[in-house]
DNA sequence: CTTGACCCTGGAGTCTACTCCAGGGTTTAT
DNA sequence: ATAAACCCTGGAGTAGACTCCAGGGTCAAG
């Protein structure tokens, strides 16, 4: 069990964070102390890690409260719903892939138009295609 | 050219978050009215779409702002310098990549663990594995 | 020539996700 | 037993990204 200054530590979070996703429903402590201190079981590290990775990557956090909220609500739904839930937001995250592969798509192509040379950017191929926006189908 | 209203419709983002974004110069008419009304190329709608795209995967406007501001600065810097700043950005990117893909992995593996029958949610193996945090190396 | 649909600026308000007190207990080491 | 380091709650403040006025011009149609 950890405090929450040491689980803030493991996470570089801040506690004033920890306690905001606690009034967020995104993390609880499984106990507190009699003199009321928050105590987490040693798994709270991973569930804050994937918090912040989903964060990266766009998620809300209320998004986020939906996803980890699947394991809460188990008893008053079933299989079928939850699938259908976890089947909605692999749908989001495709959608997101597909984003950001096209993404990275236009900034390789400006990449390998340069020449990355010394000179003024002026004439840089990776501009003027930026400017025409001829990109082919990366849309940038 | 379209006028501001025009764009909105188009994009279907609001006039307020057209003129917002010129505030904080991701895209700028390419000229004015007698009277002030903002015109824009035909080529904003992409601009715009790139937007939508770029903030959907979790950049923020600054993020936004510098990858656009690319072509903006070409006189002012070197190919090397652009050539440097792409490559951040397209780390960046495959940052976001490898973290969706986790996450894309996790879902998954939630997906096929479900039955996905009507039964109560309480024995579901999705779940199950949510509180054990038994998700391999996804980390859910 | 006026009515309705547009557009302008400047500024206030909202929501999200924190961040930072103030005022006050708790724990630990010396 | 007394600092130093930690924790608590409640509430105010902030940055980012809008969103919504107020008060006032513009333009096309009838």
């Amino acid at each position: 069990m950890y405090r929450i200054g040491e689980l803030a530590k493991l996470t570089s979070v801040s506690n004033d964070t920890l306690r905001y996703y606690e009034k967020n429903q995104l993390i609880a402590p499984a106990s507190r102390t009699d003199s009321g201190y928050r105590m987490y079981l040693p798994e709270a590290v991973e569930q804050i890690r994937f918090i912040q990775r989903a964060k990266g990557v766009g998620f809300t956090l209320s998004d986020i409260n939906e996803l980890l909220s699947i394991q809460i609500e188990k008893t008053e739904h079933s299989c079928q719903e939850v699938k259908t839930f976890t089947e909605t937001k692999l749908k989001d995250v495709e959608q997101k892939l597909a984003e950001l592969t096209r993404i990275k798509l236009a900034l390789e192509k400006l990449n390998e138009a340069c020449c990355g040379g010394p000179e003024s950017a002026e004439h840089c191929s990776i501009l003027q295609a930026l400017e025409t926006g001829d990109l082919d189908n990366t849309s940038l």
